[in-house]
DNA sequence: CGCGACGTTGATTTGCCTCAACGATTGTGG
DNA sequence: CCACAATCGTTGAGGCAAATCAACGTCGCG
């Protein structure tokens, strides 16, 4: 396994020195998905945070009338993970899948909450991601409340330019909670003007 | 100013020494504002920080039709501030009112920063508090687009029993996403079975 | 007292969903 | 290599959820 994305990304926030580099390279694991497959089902607990070296990947929940509804996407250098699981052990509601075949760094519940404690650093490393997801999910609430779909929708375009190509309409209806038939209305309307 | 409100939340997360709590002392302010005034408004940058040790606020944006959208409500031992502007510097597009008369120990952004520097425990204090609160952001975004307006009602007041005493059906309209007039139809239904 | 916020009602309109159907594309197994 | 199923994007008819607009009574507050 390759310690450079990982580092790469890391340093983007603060230097690491070779200790940490070290320790990174016996906890995250390589694993390698193929499209359509699972890294986490609902009723399993959240074991792994998984960060995506290539590929492409959703969460999603799946509602009472078995219909699913995306919660997020992941592509290279993001982190996948249902975090209420993870950090807290309970069963999980939500799937991840890889929407291409991806690879992805996974480490352990356990051995994070080892880098922790060891290396505080990485607290403050994963507390301005969790910070920044934070004011991201909350831009997005306030999107689902005061905007129509078209204007979501066109937000989407805007925002994740480079996940455009690599899913599909429907895939972005579930996301911004529209049917896949109500989007592609949509989408008509748009080239028409 | 009374520190033991902030030491005893403090505390549940992990316990603090005297050199910690005195530097706390020097780095919090009280601060009083009554009943519909404001903490934040749009177009200023989010300087502080808010503790609330008594009373209610909420945090809304306005949008082009001049309608407010309810992102946040906090009571006794919540935080609230818009961590954008208050982490990145930019001018907020959000209000913080006071709901009723209440009471904040405040904290300056780069205080926070120093905070963060001089005592690495607080990083993952607030590391903690972060993951909680995307946590039940993820959630209200799949509320919202995978829910009724009723199911969103009767969640809320499942979730928030604290609140519904303290907020009009007004606001709460607000925060789940629709029209007070919807909100009334809503509870009408409710009442008839 | 008088004003403004609030909750409510009803009539109408609009946004979005449901369901059924179709062609085009992709993938799969024989 | 072909046949077949599955997925996808699209269209249209009809229906429901929620917004809009106007109006009214109540209440708390200045």
């Amino acid at each position: 396994m390759n310690i450079e994305p990982l580092n790469t990304f890391f340093s983007k926030h603060l230097p690491l020195d070779e200790r940490e580099v070290d320790f990174l390279k016996t906890i995250f694991t390589e694993n390698r998905v193929r499209r359509r497959q699972y890294l986490l089902q609902a009723g399993d607990v959240c074991q792994f945070n998984s960060f995506v070296v290539e590929g492409c990947l959703r969460m999603y929940m799946v509602d009472d009338q078995g219909k699913e509804h995306n919660l997020q996407f992941a592509i290279e250098n993001w982190w996948i993970l249902d975090m209420e699981s993870f950090y807290l052990g309970k069963p999980s509601s939500l799937y991840i899948e890889a929407v291409e075949s991806s690879i992805v760094y996974q480490i352990k519940n356990e051995d994070q909450f080892k880098l922790f404690v060891s290396y505080p650093k990485f607290n403050r490393i994963f507390r301005v991601l969790c910070e920044n997801a934070l004011i991201a999910s909350q831009k997005r609430v306030l999107q689902n409340i005061s905007s129509t779909a078209e204007e979501r929708y066109k937000h989407f375009l805007d925002q994740y330019p480079k996940l455009v190509n690599r899913i599909s309409n429907t895939q972005i209806a579930s996301y911004i909670g529209v049917t896949p038939e109500f989007l592609s209305a949509i989408r008509k309307r748009m080239t028409k003007s």
